[in-house]
DNA sequence: CAATTAAACAACTTAATGTCAATTAAATAA
DNA sequence: TTATTTAATTGACATTAAGTTGTTTAATTG
């Protein structure tokens, strides 16, 4: 049995990772300053021993990595599933659109984790994948409507997703479908 | 005398200096694990003794700062004198295109520092607040000529900003004329 | 209940930080 | 050129964090 399938796993493994996860969100997120983070820091928060935080991480970067893992992974899924048995390939063209909204949905959700985040620059790099994929079909779509871009896809992806920072940093001043808009507009 | 005036500076010290930043860059580019940069390992780099470090810097944040400070004040520089003593403001409108160039080219000319220092977020809002004077001041140019926008200055400036990051990224791909070109022809 | 496995805790080794005093070497001004 | 100033070197030391280990306690599962 592959260990992708979801195993019993012991609650008190849930929890104690739960615990970490959430410390280390709400210490970057106070304090600002991811240098002076401790593993000591970090157990305090979680209000565990600093050598249970080694019986499930390597060291603070593994802990970052699991999260991102986590959350690419829920990302994909809302980006699978809901854009799949929506109207989109059935009637042809609101597809881009929605895709793009449920994407921005899923940052407006989880602004504060993203904002943490996205600072990472290999986080940053995954993310531009998934965009420059929608973009890419986006840009298939436009091709056989015969409105072809000028623009390569990079930098489509690329402006979009400086937009989205920018969005996240400021604490996600517009709604997820008027940010749509502009970024569509933007890209015309 | 304030300290602002160009002192006659001990050349030993422009040195070592020069060499700890140099021995930092050198470091991150090769390493990629910022997080595990060391003061000796940046002393030993440098071919310099670690205590020697602390002379100059609090420590390695310090010293970043330091860098971002210098580098910026080189672009301030790059963006006043030659925009303002071209036709820019006296012939009326080439001037934007002009001054998005010379600031790519600094880009260009920096790629390695840039794309090392745009991972440090103040760094990172500092560009953003140079861009977004250079597209407000883009804005009212155009507001002039009777073609306002209906996208936010922000929205410009943070987007060409995700472009400059994934070219930088990418290694400069593009000439900074080429790109000028794009960033322009998006915000139409 | 019995076996298993996680968490707590204390002790310890290693490595990095930050500071200091004494000395050497380089730059500059008289 | 010499004297003076100031930077860099060096080794040492105290402090803090990182990792690891062995043992005990407590929760989970069959």
């Amino acid at each position: 049995m592959s260990n992708n399938e979801k195993m019993k796993v012991d609650p008190r493994i849930k929890r104690t990772k739960r615990m970490f996860k959430d410390a280390i969100i709400s210490l970057i997120q106070e304090n600002y300053d991811k240098s002076k983070l401790t593993v000591q820091n970090i157990a305090d928060r979680a209000e565990l021993n600093r050598a249970t935080f080694y019986l499930h991480y390597q060291d603070i970067d593994d802990l970052m990595e699991q999260m991102i893992d986590e959350v690419l992974d829920e990302l994909n899924k809302t980006m699978k599933s809901p854009s799949e048995d929506n109207q989109s390939i059935k009637k042809g063209y609101p597809a881009p659109r929605t895709r793009l909204i449920s994407f921005l949905e899923h940052f407006y959700r989880n602004a504060g984790l993203y904002n943490v985040m996205l600072e990472n620059k290999d986080f940053h790099k995954r993310v531009f994948g998934i965009l420059l994929e929608i973009v890419t079909f986006w840009a298939e779509d436009r091709k056989e409507r015969g409105r072809s871009f000028q623009v390569p896809n990079e930098i489509i992806a690329s402006s979009t997703l400086g937009i989205i920072l920018w969005w996240l940093q400021e604490g996600t001043p517009y709604s997820p479908s008027y940010l749509a808009n502009q970024i569509i507009l933007m890209s015309n």
